[in-house]
DNA sequence: CGCGTCGTTGAAAGGATTCAACTTGAGTGG
DNA sequence: CCACTCAAGTTGAATCCTTTCAACGACGCG
């Protein structure tokens, strides 16, 4: 909200915090590429601002979709469930990352979105977005591009579901998490999942017991030290070797 | 290209033919929900047609992307390969449905696109598209739609390839397919398969013995007659409940 | 008509799941 | 501050489903 009167100072300050300009994530998320005057003007769009604690749900399946939703901090995850009662983990995303794109489709949203710790979203109205990305032609051109990255990233998870044995998925799921942690800034060897075992399952289509089992086993191998939901990364390349060494 | 000039009536009448305000796939394709005017803005931009042989290539991962393609007749399949040899079938595309969208991502085709039979596309210029759709809004929602169907198209294949056994997995497919196949006005019970067992196994993350099986047992139950590549659908219903019929 | 690709089927092997017991850790309340 | 409780995680043993290996049958193309 650049257009609100600053007050004073402090508020100033709040309100340029909150500010796709003024955003960290900037480079990672839908501003991507803008100019500032640019910039500017998806600030207008995005007013809303909101907190979503720790299990409570930013979107629920079936409810009408307006707005697309950009990660401010935190972590969520995306599940789909069927009407027999099984679900899966469809994606786990981050900061910087865009929720929501599936509820274009019908008007509604298809999944749910789930926060697995305190997080912050910025809430993008999406009739207002189609309607800036006419006059902006980078900007829609990076939305496009972003949709086309998280089809290109559904491949992978097909990819990952069709072919590969458990300890590969989890391989493969740990390298990617690795990777989008440094792409922020955090240490690329070491963190904490904010998901369980059963979520972790539930995405890689592994039941919880054979992802601690896979863990123990990279453990005893000396790819990774786990403490629970504490990981160490202790060799890259023995992961990586794992994913792919069968023909 | 309605802006050729009609040298006589045979040639106009091959032109119309080939023009989206003219193909019977329009509203199932990018055109739909345009109006004649904006239908006829569309035709300008889909100048290029080609056909594919059974076999060929449309593109290859890869290769620099610069057109999104609508199948206009034929069948096709992509599917991405992984450095260490393996490979999956992402998805089975049939007339009215559009190819190429995972190139917009890295401006380069992630995954090839082949033709399971004789086929032929419309090339649609992705940034001549882009403009175009700054103009026409519907053409702008709609496309957004499109690609948000893809993605949720693809979190049902997720679920598929997580959740599910064998025979539900092939289950779905035939389903699926079948209707596919009714909103193309073909019949929803019998059907030719343009793709091999190993393809479908592929797709499925299964091997082509496991189809096969379970195409043998679907025949034995009575839910389906199977020669070949021919298949008849004789219980749409036992299909169903075997997807479902699992807490 | 022969050859190769595609499909089917059987038997054995292998990997993930299921069931079950036990451990660890976080949060609550006395 | 510690005991209690419950959710999350680990591990073992048996089972089950899919894969692997192998042989054979069917179809289509040259």
């Amino acid at each position: 909200m650049p257009s609100t009167i600053p007050l004073n100072q402090e508020i100033t300050l709040t309100v340029i915090k909150t500010a796709c300009s003024n955003c960290n994530l900037r480079e990672l998320c839908l501003p991507f590429g803008l100019s500032l005057e640019e910039l500017e003007r998806l600030d207008d769009l995005i007013s809303t601002r909101r907190r979503i604690k720790r299990g409570d749900h930013l979107y629920r399946a079936g409810e009408a979709f307006d707005s697309i939703y950009a990660i401010r901090s935190g972590f969520f995850k995306t599940d789909v469930l069927l009407e027999d009662g099984r679900d899966q983990v469809t994606g786990f995303q981050m900061a910087g990352e865009l929720l929501g794109l599936d509820g274009i489709s019908t008007e509604h949203h298809t999944c749910n979105a789930i926060a697995l710790e305190d997080s912050e979203i910025c809430a993008i109205p999406f009739n207002r977005l189609e309607s800036l990305s006419r006059e902006i032609h980078n900007l829609q051109h990076h939305f496009h591009k972003v949709m086309s990255r998280e089809i290109v990233r559904d491949h992978g998870v097909m990819m990952l579901l069709g072919t590969m044995r458990a300890e590969e998925r989890l391989a493969a799921f740990l390298l990617n998490l690795s990777q989008r942690f440094t792409a922020r800034g955090f240490s690329h060897a070491e963190f904490y999942l904010r998901m369980t075992r059963e979520e972790i399952g539930s995405y890689l289509g592994l039941k919880l017991e054979t992802v601690s089992r896979a863990f123990s086993k990279f453990q005893e191998e000396g790819y990774i030290a786990v403490q629970q939901k504490h990981i160490r990364i202790l060799n890259v390349n023995g992961l990586k070797a794992l994913m792919n060494h069968r023909a």
